[in-house]
DNA sequence: TAAGATTTGTGCGTATGTATT
DNA sequence: TAATACATACGCACAAATCTT
């Protein structure tokens, strides 16, 4: 549960490490539609780096249609069963 | 609402080109005390440049006393166009 | 109903590294 | 080398909506 390693000296950015870190997660499955991207805190606790970074993280999966963010609430993994334009309404 | 023109090659660099755009604004009453100038964000989308480079138009601005800025708040344009000697506090 | 906690949105302060001129 | 700009990251504070108690 704890800090999932980020590299502050690759090339790639912590941010992109991230994205592609959950990105992997996605894909695997290992984060089903309606509850996927722990809170923006916990991704803070996990990876140990600041709130900006983990919702530029966030920012890029949304960018690529993998999630979507409820304002206030939370951000959930899309269906994916289709393609991925749209913001998926989720009542 | 987007991309004010800023030229890169010209011999005054961008952040001057932002502040004379801004203090124009400013002069012409565009920018109302209170509220004037937009967020750092905001101004960054408007000009297309990077936020540092707003900040350093902002910090143009401000010496020449025609804003001040509360932390964690915002940049407001001073209420007199005269003089330009105080950070006029805003509580 | 009213707190209080949770979570995202927004905004500024500051620092570092790199690229360009 | 210095000035300028961009990208990225960390910190802090507060607002607002939502959820919980």
């Amino acid at each position: 549960m704890a800090a999932r390693e980020i590299d502050h000296r690759a090339p790639e950015p912590p941010f992109r490490q991230i994205a592609a870190d959950l990105t992997g997660e996605s894909e695997r499955g290992e984060l089903s539609p309606g509850r996927p991207v722990p809170s923006e805190k916990e991704l803070v606790e996990r990876y140990g780096v600041a709130r900006n970074t983990v919702r530029s993280a966030l920012a890029v999966l949304r960018e690529n249609g993998l999630v979507y963010t409820v304002p206030n609430r939370g951000t959930y993994v899309c269906d994916r069963n289709e393609s991925a334009g749209d913001g998926q309404s989720k009542e």
